[in-house]
RNA sequence: GGAGAGAUGGCCGAGUCGGUCGAAGGCGCUCGCCUGCUAAGCGAGUGUGUGAGGAAACUUGCACCGAGGGUUCGAAUCCCUCUCUCUCCGCCA
């Protein structure tokens, strides 16, 4: 959400960079609802003002023991009409606050400015794609032939685009979490979390899949629940309402979770392997961070999911989204993509983003500077840290042999068993 | 699922028959004084949001005592609903 007071004092600039991103609120009815709010917010605090103050002269009166009828009387009508002006009061607050919700955030200045995906720049490529003496063939079908994925049996289970792992690709994918929680924990000082799975409409509201997603979300059945897209929302929430001291700041989270995506109007894409499911694991990176600071964690957020990539020695680029291409509540962000051998190009298994002060504002996550007054919103941030399966997809396409059989690389072996090969 | 207790400022904790309560007291914290250092002591200050005025210090309106609603001239205090926490029972991994 962005701050209202900023946006009625910067309505042009506003309007011009969210249009940048296609954005198409209706700014009429934006300043209707923000006027009238004012106005009669105006009017109910000046009577309130009176109805405190002559209360006050109640309370004097009676403890003099002089009657108070007249006053009292007078006041009755004032509260009268205190309480319908505040039921008109609501009633605009809460449009305005359906428009401020579902208004995404400003690109940072460093964004570039594009319709889609196509107008993404590349920031950097690393690595080599392999080379092969042979047609490579996709995960899916090494998967399958291999007895590790079995797409079949999931959708007898469910239905189409679950996975269903097992034996070496079960434990393929425990140990790609372990390996990635590790790094993590042990080396870039992320606290390991294991948050709820399933989160309230007020917390999804808070990161910003709600209101204007939910046809994207798994919903409960009689519950007002959702099934988490991704543990972004829960370890978000973490702090949700809190004010955090200064000296506390950055604080760096990770946690393994599935995410669970209904993915409505992506039917036809996709449609073999791990690529898109409506479950799949990952490890996810939370930052809260002061706003001064922000954008070197993001590079430094960027950095910690490449050194997934680096040890498993996949080939990867990043790239920066346009703003046409960004998600709701990004600021900024850049995207990871893995090299994938069989269809020959590169695909996004992390994505990095910065959301300033966006969730922290609906989330009221605020921070306090030591000998200052007031407190500050803090800016978050997270990435993905990877997305497990579209890894297994990579390492089974990279490192698949002539004879059908895959290497494991050499880091993720402790992680196997001590196994140099799934065969 | 059943029965009961509770939710107040950074923390602990008071709030009497609704009125001078944004909220006693303590702890903590900040500044100052004092003390050879430390500790103790003394004095002052110490919530958040939002609007107005001011360069600023600050002054000032409104709101906030789990959330929402109600009663009332007036609610932290009374009533209703919900949420959460704790205790006991049941059930269960």
């Amino acid at each position: 959400m962005l701050e209202i007071k900023f946006v009625r004092q910067n309505l042009a600039a506003v309007q011009q960079s969210l249009a940048t991103r296609g954005d198409k609120t209706d700014w009429t009815a934006f300043n209707q609802a923000d006027q009238q709010r004012t106005t009669i917010l105006a009017e109910i605090e000046q009577l309130r003002h009176s109805r405190n103050v002559a209360s006050e002269q109640i309370a004097q009166l009676k403890r003099e023991g002089v009657d108070a009828e007249q006053k009292m009387a007078e006041m009755r009508s004032v509260g009268d009409r205190i309480k319908a002006l505040e039921k008109d009061l609501i009633e605009h607050e809460e449009n305005l606050k359906t428009i401020l919700l579902s208004i995404p955030n400003i690109p940072h200045a460093s964004v570039p400015v594009g319709q889609n995906a196509e107008d993404n720049p590349v920031v950097k490529t690393i690595g080599h794609p392999p080379a092969f003496g042979f047609e490579p063939k996709g995960h899916w079908d090494i998967g399958e032939s291999l007895g590790i994925l079995d797409f079949g049996r999931a959708a007898q289970i469910t239905g189409a685009r679950f996975p269903l792992y097992l034996g070496a690709g079960a434990r393929l994918e425990r140990a790609l979490i372990n390996f990635m929680l590790d790094i993590h924990t042990l080396e870039h000082g992320y606290t390991e979390t294991l948050p709820p799975f399933i989160v309230n409409r007020q917390s999804m509201t808070n990161t910003g899949q709600l209101p204007k997603f939910e046809a994207d979300l798994f919903k409960l059945e009689n519950w007002d629940y959702f099934l988490i897209p991704t543990a972004e929302v829960p370890v978000t929430n973490i702090h949700a309402g809190d004010t955090l001291p200064e000296e506390r700041l950055p604080l760096y989270y990770t946690a393994y979770t599935p995410c669970f995506r209904s993915e409505a109007g992506s039917y036809g894409k996709d449609t073999r392997g791990l690529i898109r499911q409506h479950q799949f694991n990952k490890v996810e990176l939370v930052k809260f961070a002061a706003p001064e600071t922000s954008y070197d964690e993001l590079e430094s957020l960027l950095h910690n999911a490449e050194t997934i990539l680096e040890r498993l020695g996949l080939a990867y680029r990043v790239i920066a989204l346009c703003t046409g291409d960004m998600g709701f509540s990004a600021a900024k962000t850049y995207d990871i993509e893995v090299w994938m051998p069989a269809q020959g190009v590169y695909r996004e298994i992390s994505s990095c983003s910065n959301f300033e002060d966006f969730q922290a504002r609906r989330a009221n996550i605020r921070f306090k500077r030591k000998g200052q007054k007031g407190t500050q919103l803090v800016h978050t941030l997270n990435g993905s840290g990877l997305a497990v399966g579209r890894t297994v997809a990579a390492l089974l396409e990279n490192y698949q042999q002539a004879d059908g059989s895959v290497i494991i690389p050499e880091a993720l072996r402790p992680y196997m068993g001590g196994k140099d090969r799934i065969a």
